[in-house]
DNA sequence: TAGAAAACGTA
DNA sequence: GTACGTTTTCTAG
């Protein structure tokens, strides 16, 4: 090794750990084996190595080679049996990847090192000083705070997860000290993952202090009694010697006795084969293509059955002292990719362009006048398909000013398939300059007035020609309404990507970005700051807004084009088209339309509530004795169970006293006084500061109506939820809870108008697992629950006691949410036995039930998801995961989800289909709000009956003709001036 | 000041 | 036992 030369250390011990949490779960699809940090692992190589065949970058390395820790014993536990003692066992779907990423290097024909008695950190340590000594210099791919004692002007570590990296001064700016002193910082503040004890008290910012004032950590030792802070000073005398220590565990050996010579680093050639046959053998197609093309070899050549991948003994890497081997079991090939043209294989190939291309920032454009922004638009319309974005001055739709907007466009070549690189592009409108006081905040010059711009706007938007392309329509669609512009003829990549992916993780636009692009976008953070320091948009330097918005945009059209072929491939077009694409301007509508609530009613509410918990918080003071926060579930935890010694306590699962209402409930049956008033107590400040005293600041000073903010693509199965203020759950259940309805009222001359779905659920139950009595219940009308009453303890529905239909009707509701023994005792506060029991009587009248429960398990086990009868799915990514808690609970939702989906599908239906139905019936009444399975209208007194009956039609035949429900779907419908009594 | 935990409102 | 969002408290930084 000599001078030019450039050696990479990968922390591979330190890299797994962090892949496994900071990565999304993944596994093997034939067999369910955990490969996510590996897969995480291979990419992060496989980039590396890119780098090294690309002369053009800058860094590149000519060594490389992949260290391991070889067990947990190690010197320093010599010196301190304490070290890392404080260790929990890896989690369990970690442990068969420490062995394959070993595998994985080897594949990558990758030095592979460990040494017993030592940690990777210390072979680090050494080479980056063998390499020094050659001349040469070292990155290490790491992020790890312990690493950072070894950077030099000739190492430096790379973070390769975030794209960073880390020098000198990288180092000063995390921890106020330069990577010399490190190791003093590192000894006073000590470890708690590593346990090295270090100086109590003593975090990074003071050690840091001390070690600017006092220059080291033997100066400062020795001249610790002249510290100013009694504390402080006391704890450096007292732990010195603990200091002293911790310096002996942290600093890093650099004489360890290595094997390997440098020399042995040396990057050779890929054997592209060796490498496809083991990336094909974890299934990542992906990856296995990409090496595919590099190398040259054809990865239909490759018998991924060459190479012997278990995740049994072999597979266990030497990281762990112990611990059973899982049953050995050899991979098998699973390559479907045919070549051929079909929907699968463009999406396939439409996905790879989109992760290998790059995103270029410089090349974004600014639009200061009106010809730059016709021309810009003349070119977009051209290729019919445009993404579009809005920045804005406020997250609420309803409330935000249009700041500027971004345009994105790809150029196609007209004769061949090729086509240019991608036109991104930002129109500023209204962006100021300096502060936004009564200095500042002038207009900045050269900014297209906002009428004209709009005026070009509005005939691309509405040009139904022209295909729009927004992440989140619902949110652009809204500004731009506002502006009297009605978009149509649009995609929504949001909502694309959670028709297929519902459940596999968020549908952000970093989200997305991340996973389809592998590209992290500009943070709106970086531009606009955070915190107190945060502007609102049209504060933000032109320049840096034109670079993050325009990429915005830029991003959301190679997302529309890596996503909008997986829809047909996946057979999702329908889903998307049918549920959730016209969602957007339905939702839209309703928000805007806002509900309107009486201030006056809520302010005396207000009063009301207040009193009566200011009385109840007295009288639980006297009760308890002292004066406490009766808000804080902790000190009455500790008055309770502690200083009371109340029997029947339980922890959470953090170790602290459980209070639930529950709980408490049950103290209060034992005959207590003061566990009864804190329910009471609760219940009045949960109402008052929820409700009464928050939903008055959510009424739109220019409307003076309360607007909800419907989220389209944030549940699992399907559902809407409701954000700022979330409607969906006002309360209903107590009389008290029911008067914050009343202030929910329609304006003079309307009426609200409810209308629900009578048991949906149970009804969707009944057709998805086709159970005969189920069925006949439903079509005669009967009350289901006391007919499963009846069916399970023999009692006629007739005089049915009540508390027997209570219990079945926690069964019933049981069923719904993939029962078990556990959650029906809890419910029903019976002894688990019992449950069980019951669950057994269940299952055997109704055996299809059961059996529908089983298959949906197995379906979901199969393919990862399950889906309604509209055919959405919702992925269950952790069904097959190895901790019991987890599987359980992902089996429960995979049953639930197919039965609250379809509802969720029903209501959407209907939704989507109302305001054209009451245009039709010449209604002028509106929709304002979904309740998952209620829809809320307001109509003019004399339309009201008429628009019940549409409403209720619309409803009841919602399913139609997609699909023919076996059981009716009822509707109960009701109107009056406000929500509580129309419900 | 940001985030986790606990609690609780809805279907 | 399912699906959510908001509030308060408390801790860590």
């Amino acid at each position: 090794m000599n001078k030019n030369d450039h050696l990479f250390l990968v922390d591979g011990s330190g890299y797994i750990f962090r892949a496994f949490h900071a990565l999304p779960p993944l596994t093997r699809k034939s067999d369910g084996l955990p490969v996510g940090a590996v897969a995480g692992f291979c990419n992060m190589l496989w980039k590396l190595l890119a780098d090294a065949r690309d002369t053009s970058v800058g860094v590149t390395p000519t060594h490389l080679a992949v260290i391991f820790d070889y067990s947990s014993k190690t010197f320093r536990k010599e010196l301190y049996p304490e070290y890392k003692a404080n260790r929990s066992e890896p989690p369990e779907d970690l442990i068969p990847q420490f062995g394959l990423i070993r595998e994985a290097t080897k594949a990558f024909d990758l030095p592979c090192i460990e040494l017993e008695g030592f940690e990777a950190d210390d072979l680090i340590a050494t080479y980056a000083r063998l390499a020094e000594e050659a001349g040469a210099d070292t990155t290490i791919i790491s992020s790890d705070k312990d690493l950072m004692q070894l950077v030099t002007p000739h190492v430096s570590m790379y973070d390769s997860m975030k794209d960073r990296q880390i020098g000198r001064d990288e180092v000063i700016e995390k921890w106020g000290v330069p990577p010399e002193k490190m190791i003093d910082l590192q000894s006073l503040t000590g470890d708690s993952t590593d346990n090295v004890p270090g100086v109590p008290g003593i975090g990074p910012k003071t050690a840091a202090q001390l070690l600017e004032e006092y220059g080291d950590l033997d100066t400062l030792l020795a001249r610790a009694g002249e510290i100013k802070q009694n504390k402080r000073r006391e704890n450096i005398i007292a732990f010195a010697d603990q200091a002293r220590l911790s310096r002996e565990l942290v600093t890093l050996k650099i004489d360890t006795p290595v094997e390997d010579d440098l020399d042995s680093f040396k990057l050779e050639p890929q054997n592209g084969p060796k490498l496809i046959a083991f990336l094909k053998a974890m299934e990542f197609t992906t990856l296995t293509r990409r090496v595919a093309e590099a190398t040259g070899a054809e990865a239909s050549d490759v018998d991924p059955a060459t190479v012997e991948v278990a995740w049994g003994a072999a597979a266990r890497g030497p990281d762990l002292d112990e611990g059973d081997a899982a049953t050995p079991e050899t991979a098998t090939a699973n390559d479907s990719d045919s070549g051929q043209w079909t929907p699968a294989a463009l999406a396939r190939a439409r996905a790879e362009e989109a992760a290998s291309a790059r995103i270029d920032h410089s090349a974004y454009h600014c639009l200061r006048d009106m010809e730059a922004l016709d021309a810009f638009i003349a070119a977009a319309r051209e290729t019919g398909v445009v993404a579009f974005d809005t920045e804005t001055t406020s997250l609420d739709p309803m409330q935000a000013e249009l700041v500027g907007f971004s345009l994105a466009y790809q150029p196609q070549d007209g004769k061949a398939a090729a086509s240019g690189p991608i036109q991104a592009a930002y129109t500023p409108l209204i962006h100021k300059a300096g502060a936004d006081d009564l200095l500042g905040g002038g207009l900045v010059e050269n900014q297209i007035p906002v009428d004209e711009a709009l005026a070009r706007l509005k005939t691309l938007l509405e040009d139904p020609s022209v295909l729009k392309i927004a992440q989140n329509m619902k949110y652009d669609w809204l500004i731009m309404k506002r502006h009297g512009v009605e978009i149509e003829s649009f995609d929504d990549t949001m909502l694309i990507s959670y028709a297929i992916d519902a459940g596999v993780g968020g549908q952000g636009m970093d989200a997305l970005s991340e996973r389809w692009l592998g590209h992290k976008p500009i943070a709106y953070k970086e531009v606009a700051g955070s915190g107190r320091s945060a502007v609102t948009f049209d504060f933000v330097d032109i320049e840096k807004a034109t670079t993050y918005a325009a990429e915005d945009a830029d991003v959301t059209l190679r997302l529309w084009q890596a996503l909008k072929p997986r829809l047909a491939a996946d057979g999702l077009v329908s889903v998307y088209e049918r549920l959730e694409r016209p969602m957007v301007a339905t939702l839209a509508n309703m928000e805007m339309r806002g509900v309107s609530v009486d201030r006056q009613i809520l302010s005396r509410l207000s009063g009301d509530f207040a009193q009566g918990a200011a009385a109840l918080e007295d009288e639980i003071q006297t009760l308890a004795g002292e004066k406490f926060n009766v808000g804080s579930p902790r000190q009455l935890g500790e008055i309770l169970f502690g200083k009371m010694g109340l029997p029947g306590g339980t922890k959470t699962r953090s170790g602290q006293w459980s209070t639930t209402a529950q709980k408490l409930e049950e103290l209060a049956a034992e005959g207590l006084e003061l566990p009864g008033k804190i329910v009471e107590w609760r219940q009045l400040t949960k109402l008052k500061s929820t409700y009464t005293d928050a939903l008055p600041g959510f009424i739109n000073p220019e409307t003076d109506r309360v607007h909800t903010s419907y989220a389209l693509a944030s549940t699992t199965t399907g559902r809407l939820s409701s954000s700022e203020p979330n409607l969906q759950n006002i309360p209903v259940r107590t009389a008290e809870g029911r008067k914050i309805r009343t202030a929910f009222v329609s304006q003079p001359g309307y009426k609200l108008v409810s209308a629900d779905y009578s048991q949906i659920e149970l009804r969707v139950l009944a057709h998805v697992a086709d159970i005969e009595a189920l069925k006949k219940a439903f079509a005669d009308g009967l009350d289901i629950h006391a007919m499963t009453a009846s069916e399970m303890f023999g009692v006629p529905v007739k005089d049915m006691p009540p508390e027997i239909r209570r219990r079945a009707k926690a069964i019933n509701f049981g069923i719904i949410y993939g029962i078990s023994a556990f959650g029906l005792a809890n419910q029903l506060s019976i002894p688990r036995s019992e449950a069980s029991e019951y669950i057994k009587t269940y299952f055997e009248r109704f055996p299809g039930i059961r059996d529908y429960m089983e298959s949906t398990k197995a379906f979901a086990r199969e393919h990862g998801y399950v889906e309604t009868i509209f055919g959405r799915r919702a992925h269950y990514p952790e069904i097959k995961s190895s901790n019991p808690q987890v599987r359980s609970f992902n089996e429960r939702a995979a049953i639930n989800a197919p039965i609250q989906g379809s509802a969720a599908d029903i209501i959407r239906r209907a939704m989507i289909r109302i305001d054209a139905a009451l245009d039709e019936a010449d209604l002028t009444g509106s929709m304002l709000l979904q309740v998952h399975d209620e829809l809320i209208f307001e109509a003019p007194d004399d339309e009201v009956d008429a628009t019940i009956r549409v409403a209720t039609d619309i409803m009841e035949n919602a399913a139609m003709p997609a699909v023919a429900m076996k059981v009716p779907l009822k509707v109960d419908a009701r109107a009056a001036s406000n929500w509580d009594e129309a419900h």
